[in-house]
DNA sequence: GGATAATTGATATATATCAATTTCTTTATT
DNA sequence: AATAAAGAAATTGATATATATCAATTATCC
């Protein structure tokens, strides 16, 4: 099984214009780490990485798109572009995070926009050299499958706290997600605005506003403009699982 | 490829006390259509239809259990048992109906409810003997993979549905999935609740039976009791669509 | 210095909640 | 089998509340 560290690759780290095997951090997902090293190579021969700069759109919902979508450096926003205008972020993604598109084996019509947040470095890799992979690798093809069920899990998760929670609860689950998913610690520095913030947690940026300026005179949490600090994240858990 | 029809089979549609490969009709997902004879064979060597009486629990959420389900006869509902004693239908299903784990392939940890509307007839098929074939024939390890991203798009659509509509709206989408998936047929005979149809379009039974009753008067559906008619489907999708 | 984002306030509205009544379904009883 | 009793489901009304909308002001960033 492949173990590879990116950091020792000067090519994709210095000169950021190739995407070799290396791109492929073990990462959460460990989407690909069933996959051999002539495998991984496979996958990425010829491979470009390509570069977004903030606010450009990577891949754009009801478009045919064959990509999955690997982000090697910066942040993105995965979202729905719904009714009325309204937006709704699913997630953001960075690091190695991986995005297969939820109709990948269905007809190649995405779902979502994907969109550069920052600056974004990224891979961009063909399906149909994944469903090959798939065919030889069964391990793969299972790796595929965990990472679909999980992604359902989530949505699932998302479909219960959006529909079913108060917005102090909305709220709470945000910083709480981005704190302990996105960012990973605990001063956080926003790549995004509070209209994005609302967006994921399914209200008006007044109505994000107005609660996160609760949660600074209670002492949850402290901002200073694009920074956030968590203060008590017992009590924002607490507020989370409320009613 | 296999083509069955369940109706030739008396074992089955008499006795009720086998699940035989003619279980397997060609249906909507024709997940089981890329398996040989054989392979049909060997998924249900030994299988034992079971039947549940209305009201009954198939399987229940936070459970671990590593069946999939499909249904042979009969109405059940898939819900999500939320906060604060809330329900979430997420589907109704009948017919040959198939429903893999959300968490198949993760721990087995069901992530929703299935109870029996009416009295139902299913077949437990155990998710091992799936994985096995998934490795032996790539054509129905893509099926599966099919299955899984069409339901993540339903997730996705009904996400937006849900948080982005008003409840005319939410009603209208409840009332033509109900006829044109589930029941199909123009006058249909409820076998859920005004309780489980608001359950299914996230709103209070009393939000739902005003609305119910103003699409009455403005003729757009006709009901009594358990039987509802929709009139004008036009009317209904431009209210679906609205805002 | 002009555009964009963030905040705050006042008000409107969608939706839930609570309570009461009516209809329908199930169970029990003679 | 018929009917009464009990329980559950459906409907309707009055009210409360969560949340959005609109408008104005202040802060922030190229």
């Amino acid at each position: 099984m492949a173990k590879l560290v990116s950091k020792d690759c000067k090519l994709c780290k210095d000169k950021r214009d190739c995407c070799c095997m290396n791109c492929f951090e073990v990462n959460q997902t460990n989407l690909f780490e069933a996959l051999s090293i002539d495998q991984i190579e496979s996958l990425i021969l010829d491979k470009k990485q390509i570069h977004y700069k903030a606010g450009e759109t990577i891949i754009k919902q009801n478009t045919s798109s064959t990509h999955v979508v690997c982000i090697k450096e910066g942040f993105a926003k995965v979202y729905v572009e719904g009714l009325k205008n309204k937006s709704l972020i699913l997630s953001i993604i960075t690091n190695m995070d991986v995005v297969t598109g939820g109709s990948m084996f269905n007809g190649n019509i995405r779902n979502y926009t994907i969109s550069a947040l920052t600056d974004v470095t990224c891979c961009l890799i063909d399906s149909s050299d994944l469903v090959e992979l798939f065919s030889k690798n069964n391990d793969f093809a299972i790796r595929i499958l965990q990472h679909h069920t999980k992604q359902n899990s989530l949505l699932l998760n998302k479909l219960v706290n959006l529909t079913q929670k108060y917005m102090p609860g909305r709220v709470a689950d945000t910083l709480l997600y981005l704190k302990n998913n996105v960012f990973k610690q605990n001063p956080f520095i926003l790549p995004i605005t509070r209209q994005d913030m609302a967006d994921l947690s399914n209200m008006t940026k007044e109505s994000f506003v107005r609660i996160l300026h609760e949660f600074k005179t209670s002492e949850f949490i402290r901002t200073e403009g694009h920074t956030i600090e968590i203060l008590d994240e017992e009590a924002l858990q607490s507020i989370s699982k409320n009613g």
